[in-house]
DNA sequence: CACAGAATGGAATCACCACTCCAGAAAGGG
DNA sequence: CCCTTTCTGGAGTGGTGATTCCATTCTGTG
């Protein structure tokens, strides 16, 4: 999704000019890094770990990064992509009740595959990192601004047609669901279950449906009302 | 809301019989660690920092605990009856959508006076450590059984009422609150912001709104469709 | 008030881990 | 194909932080 990865400068010590192998070591770091921190935590996972992982050196990682917080911030970034990647193709056309079910029916069943194992790849990381430096903050913030974007303009899309009530609030409504998804993943980690989120993505499902201008009767208000 | 605040056995490695005396000291460094590993994060706070906090001696921390594992379990369950207390008296009556909006508002304005800085004291412990054993995640999941069973009791009550639709399911209402709270938060942390948690909570909030049966016009939808 | 168990201080230990150093191999541009 | 720059291996090392030990002082009970 994303070729440059990462950082556009400061986030290596390495040299300007990194050769084609160069690349290819970095990136099986950040990979490497990035598995391991997501799968358990990003403080425990040691340098070494990392180095046996990527199949580099000690010295490999700190010529191509300043240090370990410059790695993590290369993660968080590399997470991103990861997790964007992940929805794709159906997260890039959120434009109507019918995709915005199928793309919660990909999500849940993510989960599912994993034993409810590990949260959001961003998600958990924010919540380990959140308070651990404005660089971090940032870098995360930055990350899930791009998830919200490509939410919000499905439903900016649903809203300019006329499918959306011109009351709706697209913004609010892809915050809403960007932070029914994430808390409702951090509950189904904790339970071993996709029942939070499960519920917590059809609860403001229901709602974005309930503000949808067609007059099919599929909402529940719409069942009882009949 | 808690008197004997945690364990009931196998946390502490103190002698089965507590002085006075050492309940206190062991009240004030469960105390002292929670309040910075809820700040800032489990990982980074060394029991160095718990002991200068604490007012206690090294060999104290270890007198009243295992291991600092044992430590973050009476922590959890610590940050469990804080975020509880913080949240009363409305958390116990949250059988209207008037308390409901109040408790919004309450838990919006918490967020606001710090700064945003700092998530939930339950869901930040719940992002680092959920992955970090199944004695940790169990302590966090009951923590949050706590929190969803005061949600749902209100809503529970408002269904028995008859002031919810028949359809509507209070154990999935609850949840999805829990988890919008959750995930706004953790939002609302990272841009430093409560917009996201407004956007996370109204929104579920409306849902709920939109499942009453009072004839009232005080939805987005009565006042549409009026 | 004696004494057994509990609480405390603080120095010492001990493992672990991020990070450094240096010498040598590969790359690639002129 | 030479020479500069980059890449790599791997053995340190310095600091840090969890945990222990033991001597000493309190607490509460019979």
């Amino acid at each position: 999704m994303n070729a440059r990865d990462d950082d556009s400068a400061a986030l290596s010590r390495a040299p300007a000019r990194l050769t084609r192998k160069g690349q290819a070591t970095r990136a099986r770091i950040v990979d490497a890094a990035a598995r391991l921190m997501i799968e358990t935590n990003v403080a425990g996972t040691r340098t070494d770990d990392v180095r046996e992982a990527a199949g580099v050196s000690a010295s490999q990682i700190y010529h191509y990064f300043e240090d370990k917080p410059a790695l993590v911030r290369a993660v968080i970034s590399h997470a991103t992509d990861l997790v964007l990647e992940a929805q794709q193709p159906v997260l890039g056309q959120l434009d109507s009740m019918a995709a915005l079910r199928a793309w919660r029916d990909h999500v849940v069943e993510l989960q599912r595959s994993r034993q409810c194992a590990g949260g959001c790849p961003l998600g958990s990381l924010a919540g380990e990192l959140a308070e651990s430096g404005d660089s971090a903050r940032g870098e995360l913030a930055a990350g899930f601004a791009r998830w919200e974007t490509a939410l919000r303009e499905g439903l900016t899309t649903m809203h300019e047609r006329g499918e959306l009530r011109p009351d709706a609030d697209p913004q609010e409504l892809a915050l809403a669901l960007l932070a029914a998804l994430q808390g409702g993943i951090l509950l189904t980690q904790l339970r071993r279950d996709t029942a939070p989120m499960r519920a917590a993505l059809d609860t403001t499902l229901d709602r974005i449906e309930s503000l949808t201008t067609d007059p099919g009767p599929r909402t529940v208000e719409a069942a009882h009302k009949r």
